[in-house]
DNA sequence: ATGGTTTTTACTGCGTC
DNA sequence: GACGCGGTAAAAACCAT
C-alpha cells in the first residue's frame, strides 16, 4: 500500500498542477492542535499528540454515505450491485431477462424463446421463496404507502423495512396484522430518527387504532431490545414555537424555562409535551402576545387542563429564566 | 393482572368584552 | 350570550411490578 507515497510523489514533480490542491493541507490537529505526522504504511496522518487520524488522501477510498453508529455502517456497506430495502429480496435475486437477444446481441430462436418464457414464469414463482416472502413483500408495500402519506424519506422508510425483517425473524409478527407491524415499523423509525410524527398521525394514516399501534410497538421496542432515545421537553420546544408564530426570543426563553423546570424535577413522570406546550404558553403570555389555551392546546395536542396543571408549577420558575442565552 | 400515577374528558362557575 | 379561564370528578391511559 503505497497510495500516499506515490501521490506525494507525483506533487513535487509537477507542483504546478497540483499545488493548489496541496497548499491548503492541514499540518494541525484540528482536535488539539498538536503537530501532524504521515504514516506512509497505513496512508495516513495522524496526530502526534493525540491520535486522530487525519483523512488525507487526494483519492477519497471512502464510503459515498455517512453513518453515524457502527450498526447503520454494518447495514449501510456493501459491495456489488447496490441493495434496496425496498424490494422483498433487496433485489439481489436473479432476473431473467425480456427481448430478444441473448447476451452476445443475436437473436433468440422462437422456440428457445419459449423455453425462457417458461423458466421466467417458474423462476417468479420460485423466488417467493415462503409464505413470510410473500408477507414482507406485502409488508414493504404498506410502509411505503405510509411512508409516502406521512411525508418521510425513504432513508427512514428503509429502516422501517429493516425493522420489519428483524419481527419477522424474530416471529413477532404471527398474531399480529400486518398493517399493524408495518405500521409500528415506520414509528420506530420515526422515533430513531428524530422525526417528529406522533402516534396518533401514524395511526390516522394506517388502518390501525392507537392503542394496538402503541402496544405493538411496545413489544416491537422490548423484543428488539432497540433502544429509542426518549423525546425530552425541550425538543418539542421549536415544533410547538413555531406552529404558534412566536418570536425566536420567546422560543429560546422556553426553553430556558423548560431547562429550570428540569434542574426542578418537575419533569419527571411527566408528559415531554405538556412541559413543553406549557413552557411555551407561559413565555407568551408573560409578553403579552395573544394567544388562548385553547389554541395552545391544538397545536400542540395537550388538553387545557394539562397545560393549566404545568402552567401553574412553571410559571413561578418564569423570573429565574436567564435573559440572555 | 394490579396499583399508582398522569392525562384526558366532560362539566360547572366566574369574570369580561 | 360568547368566550377565556380556573377548578373538580371520573374515566382512560400509562408504567412498573
Amino acid at each position: 500500500m503505497s497510495t500516499n507515497q506515490e501521490h506525494k510523489e507525483r506533487s513535487s514533480a509537477d507542483g504546478e498542477v497540483d499545488g493548489d490542491r496541496f497548499e491548503d493541507h492541514v499540518t494541525e490537529c484540528p482536535e488539539c492542535g498538536g503537530r501532524l505526522e504521515a504514516n506512509e504504511a497505513r496512508g495516513e496522518t495522524t496526530c502526534a499528540s493525540c491520535g486522530l487520524v487525519v483523512e488525507d488522501d487526494a483519492i477519497d477510498y471512502g464510503p459515498e454515505w455517512r453513518a453515524f453508529n457502527p450498526q447503520e455502517s454494518k447495514d449501510k456497506a456493501r459491495t456489488g450491485a447496490p441493495m434496496t430495502e425496498s424490494l422483498h429480496d433487496r433485489g439481489l435475486s436473479t432476473v431473467i431477462g425480456y427481448g430478444g437477444r441473448d447476451a452476445g446481441g443475436q437473436r433468440i430462436s422462437s422456440g428457445t424463446r419459449h423455453r425462457i418464457y417458461r423458466m421466467r414464469r417458474l423462476h417468479r414463482q420460485a423466488s417467493f421463496r415462503s409464505g413470510s416472502e410473500r408477507n414482507l413483500a406485502q409488508a414493504i408495500t404498506e410502509i411505503k404507502r405510509l411512508a409516502a402519506a406521512l411525508d418521510v424519506s425513504d432513508d427512514v422508510a428503509d429502516q422501517a423495512i429493516r425493522i420489519y425483517r428483524r419481527a419477522s425473524d424474530a416471529d413477532l409478527i404471527r398474531g399480529r396484522s400486518i398493517d399493524g407491524m408495518s405500521a409500528a415499523a415506520l414509528y420506530t423509525s420515526c422515533r430513531l430518527n428524530g422525526i417528529p410524527r406522533d402516534l396518533d398521525l401514524v395511526a390516522r394514516s394506517s388502518h390501525v387504532d392507537r392503542r394496538t399501534l402503541h402496544r405493538t410497538y411496545r413489544t416491537l421496542t422490548h423484543e428488539l431490545d432497540i433502544k429509542v432515545p426518549l423525546f425530552r421537553a425541550i425538543d418539542h420546544v421549536p415544533r410547538f414555537a413555531s406552529g404558534l408564530e412566536l418570536s425566536a426570543q420567546l422560543e429560546s426563553r422556553a426553553m430556558g424555562l423548560v431547562r429550570i423546570a428540569e434542574d426542578e424535577g418537575l419533569t419527571s413522570g411527566r408528559a415531554p409535551t405538556s412541559i413543553a406546550a406549557a413552557s411555551v404558553l407561559a413565555v407568551a403570555k408573560e409578553a403579552d402576545v395573544d394567544i388562548t389555551q385553547k389554541q395552545v392546546a391544538e397545536t400542540t395536542s395537550v388538553s387545557e387542563v394539562t397545560l393549566r396543571h404545568r402552567l401553574r408549577e412553571l410559571e413561578p420558575l418564569l423570573d429565574r429564566v436567564e435573559v440572555d442565552a
